[in-house]
DNA sequence: TAGTGGTCTAGACCACAGC
DNA sequence: CTGTGGTCTAGACCACTAG
């Protein structure tokens, strides 16, 4: 039986983490940051084990509070997982693409597939039953729908549908060309909050198939989605396209349970 | 009638809320329970605003740290919205079923739809190399590979396989006909934690067609999942299709950042 | 029994929104 | 300005797991 000063058998991880008081990014969130790098990194592996909470407080200076946040934020994630009289690990199989509301096109930038986008159409037009249903708008209101293509590799990954209310209708075509949606959206002040999604599979239509370089009748995979911003209201209702052989959905559900803490 | 206080435009709610402090579940999750089915169950409204944190800690005898813990949840769930110097609101579009670890089989009975099962195949087998991958043992290790069709409303809707690693291989065909195969799972003390999704769509086979009552090519919505325990170690492998007219995937997600607390 | 996370409290101060 | 949520502290006590 060890003493005071030696290590049991899965022994903390040794991470060197440096926070910064001055900032204006809150030190939970700067501790959850360099510990996610680690892990993703690789610098830290799969069942290694992080310092425990006192620990790690007392070596930062913060308060076990603080400390508990940053790794709450992972185990939401599913980086972490947590048990009471054991530890903290680090979860194998981590594929770090939650269904955030990222867009398709930032989680092609970060793989660096260089994806590309061509505008098709934009046009204010009146809203149609089912589109003026999900912005929460009366029917036939003055809405923009935007049709584009996503290119990956040279080659055509989907046909993106979107329609956005009123109050962004003087997006420009050169705009969406050069920069996501949502990149767009959040630059122009809109912070989005929440995204119900549908996620279904289809047998592709005529036009939507030569648009997408697909043969009618191919195998597609369909999206429809609201957006909402922090005040609740809808900002974006889209539906995609998806080529089957080209593209997929990944994401990560942690579950949520009374000993699992948000936070 | 309430007192003769003046309220804003935007008024709190009224909820009634009752804690049970000899309760062995947490007071931040009996909150964020109660609040939750006031949601649900419509008798709060979207757009309303909720009691504001100070407020309802007084007049739960609670401190402010553990209402805000519940609200968190709520956030999380993309159930309400936050903002600072507003209050909290509740959002709208709000679709309750978020891509947690509840298997198809509690969504459908949630929704009433009465699914039931039929266990094809059961048996014990050696891992083929991408199971015993994704089970991380060895390949050729013994795994349960269980096959079954799922009905709901009579017809079926999809076909689930599934691989569990070798300490679950006695799960009786009996008790998969009867029970979920999470539900048994956590009957037998395994604590699920994270899951790995991939979806796509696919034309399907000839023998999965005849399964599910579709012609062969078919469109068809495939998933491919991962699931872990609260060790960070696999416990299940799945490979599920699903008929593309009868069924979707439908999630919510909610944006996490700095401002966003997850609780 | 020792080590770990889980819950809860009672404060403090700050940042942002709206009047 | 006031009201709201966002962050942080420094404790306390409890519950579970492992040796």
């Amino acid at each position: 039986m060890p003493r005071s000063r030696s290590i049991q058998l899965p022994d903390p991880v040794g991470l060197h983490l440096e926070l910064d008081r001055s900032s204006p990014v809150p030190l939970y969130f700067q501790l959850a940051q360099q510990v996610e790098a680690a892990i993703a990194g690789g610098s830290v592996v799969a069942g290694a084990r992080l310092p425990n909470e006192v620990a790690l407080a007392d070596q930062l200076g913060l308060a076990r509070e603080t400390v508990r946040q940053a790794y709450g934020q992972l185990t939401d994630r599913g980086m972490v997982a947590r048990k009471r009289g054991v530890g903290t690990v680090v979860m194998s199989g981590y594929v770090g693409r939650s269904l955030g509301l990222s867009s398709l096109y930032d989680d092609l930038r970060r793989a660096n597939q260089e994806p590309s986008t061509t505008v098709l159409g934009r046009r204010v037009t009146p809203a149609p039953a089912d589109v003026a249903a999900a912005l929460q708008v009366p029917p036939g209101a003055r809405v923009l729908a935007i049709e584009r293509v996503r290119y990956a590799a040279g080659a055509p990954l989907g046909l993106l549908r979107n329609w956005l209310p009123e109050t962004h209708t003087d997006l420009s075509a050169t705009e969406l060309t050069e920069h996501g949606l949502y990149e767009l959206l959040r630059a122009r002040g809109v912070r989005l909050r929440v995204a119900n999604q549908r996620v279904g599979a289809a047998a592709v239509g005529a036009r939507d198939a030569r648009l997408i370089g697909e043969r009618r009748g191919a195998t597609v995979l369909t999206t429809e989605r609201t957006v909402y911003d922090d005040n609740g209201r809808p900002v974006e209702f889209g539906r995609d396209v998806y080529r089957a052989d080209r593209y997929y959905f990944e994401m990560t559900a942690a579950v949520s349970a009374p000993g699992t803490r948000s936070a």
